[in-house]
DNA sequence: TATTTAGTTGCAAACGATTTGCAATTGCAT
DNA sequence: ATGCAATTGCAAATCGTTTGCAACTAAATA
């Protein structure tokens, strides 16, 4: 009886299993994270807090972000120049491709990289405790140039 | 006739061929960029500045800074958490692991990872506009636990 | 070489993202 | 219901970086 469907992450349960308490503002930021489809910032999150329950502050999602982060429920990703942006940890583990023009996160994952990586490590010695990697594109203009 | 050994990246040309000025502290901050082995940020570009001309300002090296990334000469790397550090350009293309322990930033390339990008971003509609590829990693212990 | 003037400088203040001190508030175990 | 440590909102602080501005200077010109 599995779900085919995303995986809603139990953050409130992960929270409290770390010991954590569920406050009103926590949960109002939980559920924006839970049914968020893309990577926001944390200016982002507040904004989209302050809808439910407008007595939210800045400072409690930047907390809040921290503490998600730190008990791994939650993937902070800084990309290109920007602010950091989330997204919840419990998919298995993908990359990023940044369309410049938009925004736009599209996740992929390449074992075959996965494993250069860690032969490229290995050779120099080092084990990977983590890796980043990021392609910055845009989208591809449709062969001839009719396209819009 | 061609050299063996690391070229010297002549900024001063790139900068006049690019219509700007070679000022003082131009100069002294060009020169440390030189013969920088590493991969410095600008506070530690500034400190060893100071050591030459103690007039120049940390202004006047993130001006340098953005004006020598904007000419391409030098590229800007923002690794995980700390400040922008810099590089010459001149080499050819290649990415980056961290040793997280000592900060040390060691060079490496791989033809293939750069194919499977490419194949990745063409499989999704994209043209890679550049990319980031960073691994972060701590030296592997010699195999028993005896070394230091 | 002196003149000229737009490009550069150092400084201090401004900046954006994020963190923090603190007094007031509130989960939640009792 | 009670009590206290965890959490909050706020404002001020932090960090890396940028910017406005008046003084300075590189380098083209006479």
């Amino acid at each position: 009886m599995n779900e085919t469907l995303p995986i809603r992450p139990d953050y409130e349960g992960e929270l409290r299993k770390a010991g954590v308490r569920i406050t009103r503002p926590r949960k109002v930021i939980l559920s924006i994270l839970a049914d968020a489809g893309d990577h926001p910032d944390a200016l982002e999150i507040f904004k989209r807090a302050v809808e439910i329950d407008s007595g939210i502050s800045l400072s409690t999602v930047y907390r809040t972000m921290k503490l998600l982060e730190g008990v791994g429920a939650i993937h902070r990703h800084a990309f290109e120049g920007g602010p950091s942006r989330f997204e919840p940890a419990g998919v298995e583990h993908h990359d990023h491709l940044i369309d410049l023009d938009t925004g736009d996160v599209i996740e992929f994952h390449s074992q075959r990289i996965e494993e250069l990586q860690q032969e490229i490590a290995r050779e120099l010695g080092y084990d990977i405790v983590h890796h980043r990697l990021e392609l910055y594109g845009r989208k591809r203009r449709a062969k001839a140039s009719r396209g819009g």
